[in-house]
This record gives structure tokens, sequence and C-alpha cells, in this order.
DNA sequence: TCTACATCATTCATTTCTGAATGGTAGTGC
DNA sequence: GCACTACCATTCAGAAATGAATGATGTAGA
């Protein structure tokens, strides 16, 4: 039987020009990159051999994919056809990569995490400090960013997201809320006083809200407080910046209260309470039978959960 | 909005371990051919240089995908597992390489035809001929096999078959009929004289047979004729054997009429005639744009209705 | 049991691929 | 207008991958 089969495939030799799969790789990271010398930092090449393999492969298909501009290079409209091709491809490629990870039954291993910048800096570390004191073996990467990463393009692993995904490759599990509230350092309250719990009383004071982000500005809506953005006195898209301009009173600001308690800010009465944000935990499916993420996702979900829900803030450094 | 784009990717590196995606497909070359060293000749690599790339594989996902023996090399579970994904990828990469293929508009390159061994011998080649003098810078491949290549796996861009392909990527042209009927040698003739037009005066003559396809049987049982394998005085599945043994006045055989004609053999009355075989024209869907594939299509679809319809068999050989 | 065979593993000279350094160029901001 | 920056192309020494030859070993058949 095998035999037959075998001598099946034997009647069909590849091609002489057998395609150079590693090829389409990185003209896929060539593409998302926008220039050879960015895809090349990317994928671990240097841009000289990156260039060569993408004029190797338009050699070989007798395409040209991408014109180079001093300005990095673009997509041609053969490139774009192709394009969609090799994301597909692509997807086989982190199925299959994910398939052969899900197997690995020792917990070892790198493990990605991504999770938003003020989560990475003020949650995450105590618990993987502790995680990699008791499993030396793992190795962490954690993806700090407020974009949402695609697990299902293998961004990472992990994830901590506060809204539940759609995708029903991806399985979630809620550990927590994150509460929110208004708070100001001790140094703005000693300087500005406290506002009344009524809303214009707030309005009057200095607040520090989001650039381009809506999130507050929406909250504050829903809560009743007719506003726009020029109510804010200072504005930043950077959480981290954020929550140094609020430590050091330049305003009254949102922040997670967990976080406040421990920076010792002073809470804010507001008018009505901010809803709370739900916190899931995210890995792929075919990564549930992989013991390293299984490990990590159950010491992080067990860290998180204490680090939420505690009256006192502070989980033990150790 | 592109730099946005390129900026959300920039947040997320590819994994320090990338896959590489040309071990994967050598993978999947071992595993179909069921040993390195036929899977290296396939794939124009060197058995060593395989074996170690499947090491290198191995090594990066961490799990043994091929156990190996002294007969060849055998998968693991979890190479069983992986070859699934590696299978849907090649699905991928193959159409990459059409879409790539597809796009070009002047009528060069490569070119893969696959055909009946009969065909390939007796039909393709004046056809053939004469397309290299008329389009030079197309470059043949002729895969000549009785077994079905498959066009989805890219085994070859053109097929000619007996049967209307059923998927709805393949396009299919029907081209014309292959005209059977029984024939034997101007010896064989001379030396046994020709059966009368009746079932049981044929089955009583030396019937040359297939070994293990039941083609010919099927089609004497569907005229009428109750017998068995037995009936035949030779078999063999090797058409172009079969063809020479005919020729040479082995006995009495089963032949497309124009190919007998040619040959000058002797036509044998049949109590009812043997109903022609249509002949498809096939091809991938993703490559009706391409020219080199297009002109192709057209020469054999016109030379092959010019060599089963004419009364006088003899394509020009010019 | 012995021989023939096909397979995978190892070795080392060779070829190929790679990358740091450099050059050249167009767009950008002052 | 002019320096500056970011990008792609080229060069050449060095690193890595490759393959022919050879070795080792189990299987199949006489």
């Amino acid at each position: 039987m095998n035999d037959v089969d075998a001598r099946h495939d034997a009647d069909f030799p590849l091609p002489a020009s057998a395609l150079d799969w590693n090829a389409v790789r990185l003209f896929l990271a060539v593409a998302r990159a926008g220039s050879l010398t960015l895809a090349a930092g990317r994928t671990g090449l240097s841009q000289p051999t990156l260039g060569r393999r993408i004029d190797a492969l338009e050699a070989q298909l007798g395409t040209t994919l991408f014109l180079r501009g001093r300005r990095g290079v673009v997509l041609t409209d053969a490139g774009a056809d192709l394009l969609v091709r090799a994301e597909a491809m692509a997807a086989e490629a982190d199925a299959f990569q994910r398939a052969a990870t899900g197997r690995k039954t020792v917990p070892a291993g790198d493990v990605r995490i991504t999770a938003s910048r003020v989560v990475s800096t003020y949650l995450l570390p105590p618990i993987l400090t502790a995680l990699g004191q008791s499993d030396p073996q793992i190795h962490i990467d954690v993806v700090a960013s407020d974009e949402v990463a695609n697990l299902l393009r293998r961004d990472a692993d992990i994830a901590v997201r506060m809204v539940r995904p759609t995708q029903p490759e991806l399985i979630a599990r809620k550990i927590g809320e994150l509460r929110l509230g208004a708070f100001a350092a001790p140094s703005y309250v000693q300087a500005h006083g406290l506002p009344e719990p009524e809303a214009q009383s707030l309005l009057s004071h200095r607040l520090l809200g989001y650039d381009r982000s809506t999130l507050i500005l929406d909250g504050l809506r829903a809560a009743g407080l007719q506003t726009t953005r020029d109510a804010f006195a200072l504005r930043t898209d950077d959480q981290i910046v954020y929550a140094h301009l609020l430590a050091s009173g330049a305003g009254i600001g949102f922040s997670p209260v967990a976080l406040a308690r421990r920076q010792g800010l002073i809470p804010v009465p507001l008018p009505v309470p901010i809803p709370p944000l739900p916190v899931w935990l995210v890995a792929h499916r075919d990564l549930r039978t992989n013991a390293a993420v299984r490990r990590v996702s159950d010491v992080i979900a067990r860290g998180l959960t204490r680090a939420l829900q505690s009256k006192e803030a502070a989980p033990e450094p150790r």
C-alpha cells in the first residue's frame, strides 16, 4: 500500500524550479515593513542579504515585486496580489508552529506575553520574577504594547486584554476586573484641594486626558458629564507618561485603583463610579496542550487575580 | 494610514526563533517519500544535507519527527500531526506560485504537461515538436504517467485526461474523443485468422489484457461478454509494453483507432462497438491568465483534436 | 548462514551565502 | 541653500551550508 503511494509520488518529481518558501516569508516581512532595512532588522538578516533574497525571488518568479525607492520599497500590482497569498501561507506556517509548540509537554521553552504598557510595567514584573524562580527553564518575552497583538499571527502566545476576544480559535479566561478611579497626587491636593463629588467641580480642576484615544472622554460622557477633549489640561497617549504626570501632581487623572494605591495617590470622589474593565487572559486554542504556556497562564492568572482583588494593592515582591 | 500600520507592526518583532519555512517543505518531501535518500533525489539536495536539515528542524521544534530506520524513515505521532499542517502550507505555497505564474503575460517559461504514457509517446511528440519551432521560448516538461497527476498540488500545469475533473478550481476543455477498437498485427492474422464478429469467437483467440487495471474487463462485460481476467493470454499494466505486444503479433488487443492505424494493425470486428473515451484538457484556474500555459493549451487542443478526428490518422510531423 | 542491497551517518574540501563597511542618492527641515 | 537623515546598492573577507565519497548497519532473499 505504502509502496504504491511512494511509487505514485515518484512519478511526479518536483518542478525544476522549486519555490523557495523562505523567500516568501522574507517577501512578506519586507511588504509589512515597507523597507528593506527595517525588515532586515526584524528578520535578523542584514539589509544586503535581504535585498539579494528579494532579487532572487523576483528573478525566479519573473515578476517585479517591489519598486525600490529612496523612501523604502512599495509593492507593485503583482506584489500586492502575491501578498495576499503570502499572508495565507504565513497563517498556515503559524498553525504549523503552534501545532509543534502545542505538543511540548515539559514546561520549558519560550513564551511570549503581550500586555498593555501599564500592565507590563506595574503588574507583571513581580509575577514574572516569581515565575522565573519557580520555573527557571521557561524563558519569557514580554511585548509591552498598547496595540492589540494578533495571537492568530503569533505576535504572542499569551495576551492580557481588556476586551473579550471574539475569534473562536482563541480561548479566554476572565481573571478579574480592573477597578478604575480618579486620583491625584498629594502635592496636587495640597496645592488645589479636592473637588466636590459633583460634575462641575471636577471639570474646574486640571484634568489629565488622552490625546487620540477617546477612552476617558467616552467614560465621562457615559457618566453624564458633558465635555470635550479641551477640558483636559494635559493630554498624552502614552500611558506610562500619563501615570508619571499623575504621580508628580500635574493634575487629576484616571488610573487603576490597584496602581494608584501603590503610588500613594489620593482618591478623588466622583459623581458616579467608573465601571470596571474586565481583564481577560487569552491564548490560542492550539497551545492549550503546551505545558509551558499552561504554566505561565496559570501563574499570571493567579498573580493578576490577587493583584486586582487585594485591598492592600501591593503584590509581594518575592 | 500606512505609517500607522507599519508602526503597529514594529511593536511586534518576529519571535526570536523564526520557523524555517523551507525546512517544512523538506519535511513534507521526506514524509511523502518515506526515505531521506529518495526525498533528496526529488528535492535536488543530497542525502546528508537533507538529513541535517531535518535534524535542525527537529531540534528547533523540540520534537522528533521521524524514526530513522534502515528501511527509511517513519513518521512519529508528532510528525503525523504536523504533516497535516505541512500539507496545508504546501497548498498555499502552490497557490502562491500559481498566482505568480498566472501573472506572466509573455508566452515564455516552463510548462509542465502530464498525459498517459500512450498519449505522451504517440500523440504529443509531433505537436510539441511543432510548438518548439513556433514558440522556442517556451520550455516544456512532459510527465508521462498513467497515474492521475494532481494539478492542485502542481504536479503539472496542464493535464490530458480521459475523465472530466470534478474540482471547481480546475478548468477543463473537451477536445475530442478517443475511439477504441480491437486490433491485431498482420502477422497474428496470418497465423490465426480473424474471429467472427460474435462473442465466443473472440474469446477463443489469444487476448491481451491488463494486469491490475480492470478497464478492459469492465468494457467487455459492459458489452455483454461474460469473462474473467483468466481469459487473457497475456497481461501487462504497462501500456507501452501492451502496444508493443499488440504490434508484434502476440494476440488481439484493444487500442486507440488513431494509434492502431498508424501502426498498420488490422481491425478486428466486435459484436458491439466500444464507447469512445472523452479527452479533456485540464488546467488550473489560476493559470488561465498565463500566456505560456494558454499558448500550449491551445496548440495541444488543436493538435490533439486533429489527430483524434482525422480518418487518416497520421499527424503531419512538420 | 551468507550475500546483496538499500538505508542513514560521518568526513572534509568546496561552493555558496552572509554581513560589516562603504558609497551614492533623494527627500526633509532649518 | 545646505546640512541631515534614511534608504538601497556594491564590495570583499569570512562564515556557513553543501555534497561526493566513505562508513556502518540492519533487512531480504537464497
